[in-house]
DNA sequence: ACGCCTTTGTGAAGGCATTCACAAAATCGC
DNA sequence: GCGATTTTGTGAATGCCTTCACAAAGGCGT
């Protein structure tokens, strides 16, 4: 399903000169997808210092991936490299914008613009990685009016109007838990088909709609885990020990790796 | 779906010196880590609306996942359930916060302190879940002095001191890219073992720490990819105009018009 | 006490993703 | 022109995660 499409697409008509199923999009697996974004930020660093060519092991090392993994992973984009040279970093660069769809830039609506929000209203890697902000969305009344990082914050109640008339597919959401399900529902029925969750909490969605979730503190909480278990025996100290005070430190041993 | 993953840093099999079959925090699957923030958030959640018994099945609708993964997830753990009823909500919230290392708070550090850094300073959910934010740094003159939801921001140079004064294991880095590797050394040679990035760049690590990374354009190129993909097949009828496709079904390609 | 009903915990199967390892392709030096 | 050298692209192998499906376990009603 889903045929590779026909980019119009401004600079040059680069169009596939290639018959075979250049950005075949279709079987591009999801943890792929995942790096090709780290893969794309490597190359715009390495064009920018004007390397032109790179091989699978230099481009692996600066995304911090293994060689095998990334020749891989852009083997499913279609054969952009030659053997015993490299990949040519402006045409890879372009290939995988493409893969992204970033062609152009996206239009993007954030909603809530609390601390978060306000923050990621002036982040500029949106900007300068494809994405332009066309619309900031509150339900405060003492925000809405405003003018933030060049744009007037609107009234959530406007949201479906807006929505149409900026041709937004993706959203931001940055509100409170409790307001979150019923921002992304207003969003969906206004037609967004991609959401960024800002919010702790589960949104549900028909199943043409993704979301991707950010949860801060879940990340943080990840982290402890894997620290607790490196920091060894010490672990619950008070509350509920129990179980636990016959740890055995004698061979003091600690997480060993590789 | 579309998880985010770890990066490097497998963090591998501790020894044995078993024995203490509960919190066998040995063996539990990465993928099962991170999610078992999302069942705390539903069960922290379920517990203050009164529930005090929670079956796999709705609990797994609370956290956005299917029953059969919920319970393999928390088979991980030990057995807290109770055929036939379900969950008691308090044990398995503890036994989570045990297995999670949150048992008591613990403190982050959090570096860099732009738009981003700022809103992660005053962020609620990170005391709320477990975290305390104990120490604010920042390189630029102007802000070191200052005071910032409670906390004076001091100055990177002292970032080996207030590490070790405060025994933070987990920082925050929100500095620019450019800056991320040479703060990421300070920390890790004050001794941090746990990193979050939210930098747009690879951190170089020894084995022994552990590094999360939040990139959030990349987080909207996922989404990018995904829309691209949908808006190309007319799959549901996305009430959503703005695009209309032209699908040729003899070749399975299809054109975008604009 | 005894089925009945509900729900857990988990082997087994199936699906993805990662890693391995090598043949194929391309350049370079002579 | 040709072999040496480099590096890609990819089948095959391995391992991890998810899903399936069901026996075992426990409560409840009678």
């Amino acid at each position: 399903m889903i045929a590779q499409r026909g980019q119009l697409n401004a600079v040059g008509a680069t169009v596939d000169q290639r018959s075979v199923p250049a950005t075949d999009q279709r079987s591009v697996p999801e943890a792929t997808v995942a790096r090709l974004a780290t893969y794309l930020r490597a190359l715009i660093g390495l064009g920018e210092h004007g390397v032109a060519t790179v091989s699978s092991e230099s481009l692996a090392t600066a995304a911090g991936v293994n060689s095998a993994k990334l020749r891989k992973d852009l083997s499913y984009l279609g054969s952009y490299g030659v053997r015993g040279v490299g990949y040519d970093v402006s045409v890879l660069t372009e290939q995988i914008n493409k893969t992204l769809g970033l062609h152009q830039n996206r239009a993007v609506a954030l909603i809530g613009l609390g601390h978060l929000g306000q923050a990621l209203a002036g982040y500029a890697g949106f900007a300068s990685r494809g994405f332009r902000i066309a619309a900031l969305i509150d339900a405060h009344p003492a925000l809405v009016g405003t003018r933030l990082h060049g744009l007037t914050v609107q009234h959530v109640d406007e949201l479906a109007d807006i929505v149409r008339r900026e041709s937004i597919a993706i959203a931001v959401v940055a509100v409170p838990a409790a307001a979150a399900q019923d921002v992304c529902d207003r969003l969906v029925s206004a037609g967004v088909t991609s959401i960024l969750n800002f919010a702790p909490t589960v949104l549900n969605v028909p199943s043409h709609v993704d979301v991707r979730k950010v949860d801060l503190a879940a990340e943080l909480q990840i982290l402890s885990f894997h620290d607790n278990r490196k920091s060894g025996r010490p672990e619950c100290a008070g509350a509920l020990g129990a179980e636990q005070s016959l740890a055995v430190p004698s061979t003091g041993k600690v997480a060993v790796v590789r």
